[in-house]
DNA sequence: TGGTAATAGTTGAAAATGTAACTAACAAGA
DNA sequence: TCTTGTTAGTTACATTTTCAACTATTACCA
């Protein structure tokens, strides 16, 4: 019981992801907590109507794994900030199209630009390769 | 506004962490949830118990980077249910030495005889170079 | 048609989390 | 000793998250 079995625990994948994921987010949240005020599934749902076009929040759901209510409540905040706006489909009026406001656009455009140096920080002390082959077992992992 | 700029947000890695960390902890969390009724920081304070030994709330926190509210609360859990005892230091009476109960120690081997098959699994299509490089850039990513 | 099932999204209550303020014990210098 | 500062851990309160139930709308099919 006090060490070594052949298992450790530093090495366990869900643990290690775990960590790095929490690191990267918590230092990341600064860009858009303090600025914008926003929590993380905020900025998530205005990243993916950023970056893939308006969309419904099931489609954001189904993209991002998120669970619906976090959609819904995220939405609802982003709208009342003006961030942006929701418009019933007219052949399927149970789901509404999502749109950036102005407002949304600047704020994604802005974010964006700090998502982008940050990520090129934090792969600095890697090579290319080895940040390619990170991204594609992480991709694998998440199953997407 | 469409698509593509110079930005991929599928590759963005707090966004590739976080999702690749979710499937990962959800996908593995059935195993102490339903059987052991624990929650994710209930398993950890196990597992560092287990696997390193005796040890007070502060070294799990430092060794996990989980804040402290969580380890206390997560420990007064543990011990409710008879899976630690704790015990005050004699020359240090602010501190308190944690211990597996018999029961804690059964809980600990045997999860992490799923941690260590689930770990097999999920890794089972990367190749032991690709896994090791993996489980290093995530050492470092999360600063450990 | 009418009836059942499925889907998009919302809401309320309960559980979990984060933050800050707290208690208790120790430390160290005047 | 007294005062100030630090550390281990807990607690209270506000914010988030989760879960299940709900509304409204569409889909299917007898």
């Amino acid at each position: 019981m006090t060490k070594k079995d052949d298992f450790d625990l530093m090495l366990f994948l869900p643990y290690l992801l775990n960590q790095a994921a929490e690191e990267c987010s918590v230092s990341f949240q600064q860009h858009y907590k303090d600025k914008y005020n926003m929590l993380r599934t905020e900025w998530r749902v205005l990243f993916h109507l950023g970056y893939y076009g308006d969309m419904t929040a099931r489609e954001i759901c189904n993209r991002s794994k998120l669970h619906k209510t976090k959609v819904s409540r995220a939405v609802a905040s982003l709208q009342k900030r003006r961030f942006l706006t929701r418009e019933k489909l007219p052949h399927d009026r149970r789901s509404e199209v999502l749109k950036l406001s102005p407002a949304g656009v600047a704020a994604y455009r802005d974010l964006r630009e700090s998502a982008l140096s940050y990520d090129q920080d934090v792969t600095k002390d890697f090579s290319k390769p080895e940040v390619d082959a990170l991204r594609q077992a992480l991709l694998k992992l998440a199953r997407l």
